[in-house]
DNA sequence: CTGTTAGCGCATTCAA
DNA sequence: TTGAATGCGCTAACAG
């Protein structure tokens, strides 16, 4: 990649032919028809006193006539070229689990007059630092992001400008930023240990794809929960798949078929207790099943599940960015957001007579 | 609300105190730095030609060292002010349909260099006006919306202005737009038709809240069909629910316990199909069921459903949009995306034997 | 091939 | 209480 490329910025396809019938007011537009300066205009729009009253109605008057708005382009170019934007920046657009995290992001900003911008890599790791950088030449005065890319050293030049970064779900790497996580390991520690309290052993583990920070996590705590009970080799019952690798669907028909099948399964994320319930049909007593994330339907079929709050991800992350924009000092936080399992049925089932 | 709240702009709850350690380089920085003139550097950042290939490697080199980046807010300043954002203003944000929309948008205005807004009205019509003017202070390129106010004549000064509106799954009121929508009406007629052949006669409709147009839409189309097989009151199995009223779940318990049930039921929307299941439980051979919308594990029970691509309506409002950027000539078009019924067989029961 | 001038819309500084 | 000058970062229009 030249530098030529690296200076390019956003394929600019549109020409600007937005021949305009009729323009925007501006605030000497309105000075004009009011007969004062276009700086007693911008005191009355900006509401920062010393105005006669007179001359404020007059300013109204003429502002309401030609339907004058202010522009905040222009006024933000003034100091130091900012948006009231913030990014979000997401792997997979269409995971309903980011949705909801958009949406609690979405409500805080808008409480502090900031406006979103949703942004996707596509899950392509390479395509991160791209729209990164397409962002920050907008001047999105925050990124909040879901890493991907291996390495988010490139925006360490960026955080010395003064730029929040916040990552959602996993940590960032190589760059000194807060967080918002899970406590996935211990949430499935617990899960596992539930299982093995009602007797179960051999325990099943699903999720793709195997690489994400938060599977590795659930994986660990699943790992831990069967170490203490002296299981010391699970890997015959974990399935963690990669793209293009079989789906979760197939890996659970896989484990079902097994001489010695597992009695309980854990499915790493919503993705893969969608798998599940695919592959168990209506025998939804054949084996104990806790799904990590709530979904739609769950509670309908009676699937146990471990449950949070997604939109609270997005809020927390909000307020940490707003926390960062009103006061850069102080070190990076690393917040954990509370899960708890919800007892539906699916998860308490015990190990079947005959095992 | 006086002319003074009108002239507000966003409430700027934050302090620009954003004190950079450290400030941007701007195009005279790296014009200093390589010794040449800021429209220099501009031409090579741009790519526009006419600079001398000596002259271009000392630039590069020059905005390379100093990290420049060019400022697209005081580029676009330049000319008429305007950002390279396009707004997309949902009422629920929690909605997973409104999801899928903002996917395939965000898709298609990437491709054209243009970056999506996501604002959320919270389904209050009164907010709608605010959030919109709040974008149109921010300078956005244009507007995709689900409407949802009574009335959006308030824009007609801003597409005078030449601002694209297009709006979603229903169509402006007041106000000369473009607009994508389903073929509702028609859809559900279809569906019902089915039903009726399948020796239905006794079809519920359920659905809520509604006022909506998109649900009027299919209630219609529902009528329309009963009518044509003879069946000229439908009151009896029509439950249209408001918000507050009951839930679409207790719909259909009531309409279950009726001396008279049906034995058929069209759900709405997607969340009308999700109180189906729930009420019905396991017992989805007890009447024959079509959904509005398809969702996440209609498939695995086996759910009929009219379906259609929610991406495909958000990538054509986009193309909407862009056509509407790159030339303003041309009268308002409605685009109606296609559905279709996927047979998965809780569409295809036949009347009980003993009815 | 390169530089100068000017101005986009607004708000800060300083004067009146 | 009001206004004039100035500059934010960038790029058209026009020199040279």
């Amino acid at each position: 990649m030249t530098s030529q490329t690296e200076l390019q910025p956003a394929p600019e396809r549109l020409q600007v032919t937005t021949l305009q019938p009729q323009s925007r007011a501006t605030l000497a537009d309105v000075g004009r028809l009011a007969g004062v300066s276009s700086k007693t205009v911008s005191r009355v729009v900006l509401d920062s006193g010393n105005v006669s009253k007179d001359t404020r109605d007059k300013v109204l008057a003429a502002a309401r006539s030609l339907r004058f708005r202010p522009n905040h382009l222009a006024r933000n170019l003034r100091h130091g070229s900012v948006t009231n934007t913030v990014a979000f920046i997401i792997g997979d657009l269409t995971n309903p689990f980011y949705f909801l995290v958009a949406a609690g992001i979405e409500r805080e900003l808008a409480r502090h007059g900031l406006m979103m911008i949703l942004a996707a890599t596509d899950d392509d790791p390479a395509s991160e630092e791209r729209v990164v950088q397409n962002l920050l030449d907008q001047r999105v005065r925050a990124l909040l992001m879901v890493p991907i890319a291996a390495d988010q050293g490139y925006l360490e030049g960026e955080r010395q400008l003064g730029t929040p970064v916040v990552c959602i779900d996993r940590p960032a790497r190589n760059l000194i930023a807060d967080s918002v996580v899970l406590g996935s390991f211990e949430a499935t520690a617990e899960a596992v240990r539930g299982l093995i309290r009602a007797g179960h052993r051999r325990i099943a583990f699903v999720c793709s794809p195997a690489a994400l920070y938060t599977h590795q996590e659930r994986l660990r705590g699943y790992r831990q929960a069967l170490r203490e009970a002296g299981v010391l080799d699970s890997s015959p019952w974990e399935r963690l798949e990669n793209p293009g690798g079989p789906t979760a669907e197939e890996s659970v028909r896989d484990l079902l078929a097994m001489s010695e099948p597992p009695t309980a399964i854990i499915a790493g994320n919503n993705h893969a207790s969608l798998g599940v319930v695919r592959a168990l049909g209506n025998h939804f007593d054949r084996l104990a099943f806790i799904g990590f994330d709530d979904f739609e339907l769950a509670d309908a079929l009676g699937i146990s599940v471990i449950a949070y709050d997604p939109a609270e991800l997005g809020r927390r992350a909000a307020q940490l960015v707003i926390a960062r924009l009103n006061d850069l000092i102080g070190p990076p936080q690393q917040i954990e957001i509370a899960t708890h399992l919800i007892h539906r049925g699916s998860g308490e089932l015990l190990v079947p007579r005959d095992q």
